[in-house]
DNA sequence: TATTGTTATACTCTATAACTATA
DNA sequence: TATAGTTATAGAGTATAACAATA
């Protein structure tokens, strides 16, 4: 284990190899991995975000809606648009205020959620593959401390609460 | 350490939580700050990464850089063009084989990778910290171990053998 | 005026396909 | 024909700013 926190071999003026990079680099591989199984689902990641925000508990607006997914109003919008004309989501306003628009399933929507639901799982359990539970809770614990940080000055992620996932 | 592994709350039909969603946002949480760190400094992270496998070695060819940022080569020659442009780097052809390009660094393009360089150092501090070395050393065997499940019968990550970093 | 959401527009990163130039 | 790289084009995801509708 004397390999780690080396430098890097064949630099001119050495210097330590950023933690940060080696998380980036990781972080961007299992993303796209990710990306990748939830497209042969039929999905993308924000696209499951939403669906799994939307089971998870109906968001009052969809400005609370973004928040969760980690997207801006407008982004969500751009996101939703394309979520109903794939016939996913319906919207409709609420009558008690109607600048707010209801954002519901569809049968079709509740579809593509259990199947992305099952594309998520089986990514999940080829993640873990070859790690014991403690491993992946000494992961979750480092990650959070990672998340922490990287956002320190921001808001906490939004799915931050999700991750705490007060089991019962 | 009970709350690890645990349910979602509130969700009709329990299903277990993604440790994979886990990772892919808190990946998206370290990415967006990495960014947000390396657009402070004036860079972006392929830029970044070009300047860094260009000072790292010289790459005898376009193709071998593009694999080691990885990304395409045309996306290669889109993000050289555009760092061409800032004067950071200069792209000649080799007089053994005309057909290839010598990438090299400019005096800004040095500049630009010191400065860089710096933010990502200072990325990776903030990131550490309240972290042990000991902890660093096992995020590290467990982000490679993800790594690797995730590109599981996929090509291994260009960076792979960077995070290896054969310590002198 | 403040809130909710949409539209218009644009930027970044990425990719594929077709092309040029060289070998 | 094969290789190195560029150009042209496109698409996904994101963002900001301006706008409309409602409160």
């Amino acid at each position: 284990m004397s390999m780690l926190g080396g430098r890097l071999a064949g630099v001119p003026a050495p210097f330590p190899l950023p933690v940060g990079l080696r998380l980036a680099q990781t972080a961007r591989a299992v993303e796209r991995a990710f990306d990748e199984a939830l497209g042969e689902a039929g999905g993308t990641l924000p696209v499951w975000l939403i669906l799994l925000n939307l089971k998870l508990s109906k968001p009052a607006n969809q400005r609370e809606l973004a928040e969760a997914v980690g997207v801006r109003e407008a982004t969500l919008t751009h996101h939703l648009n394309a979520m109903d004309a794939r016939g996913l989501v319906t919207r409709t306003r609420d009558a008690a205020n109607r600048r707010v628009q209801v954002v519901a399933l569809t049968e079709a929507g509740e579809a593509a959620f259990v199947r992305l639901r099952d594309a998520a799982l089986a990514f999940d359990a080829r993640l873990r593959a070859g790690l014991a539970d403690a491993d992946l809770a000494t992961l979750t614990t480092l990650l959070g401390h990672l998340a922490a940080n990287a956002g320190a000055g921001e808001a906490a992620p939004p799915w931050a609460s999700l991750a705490e996932g007060r089991a019962e």
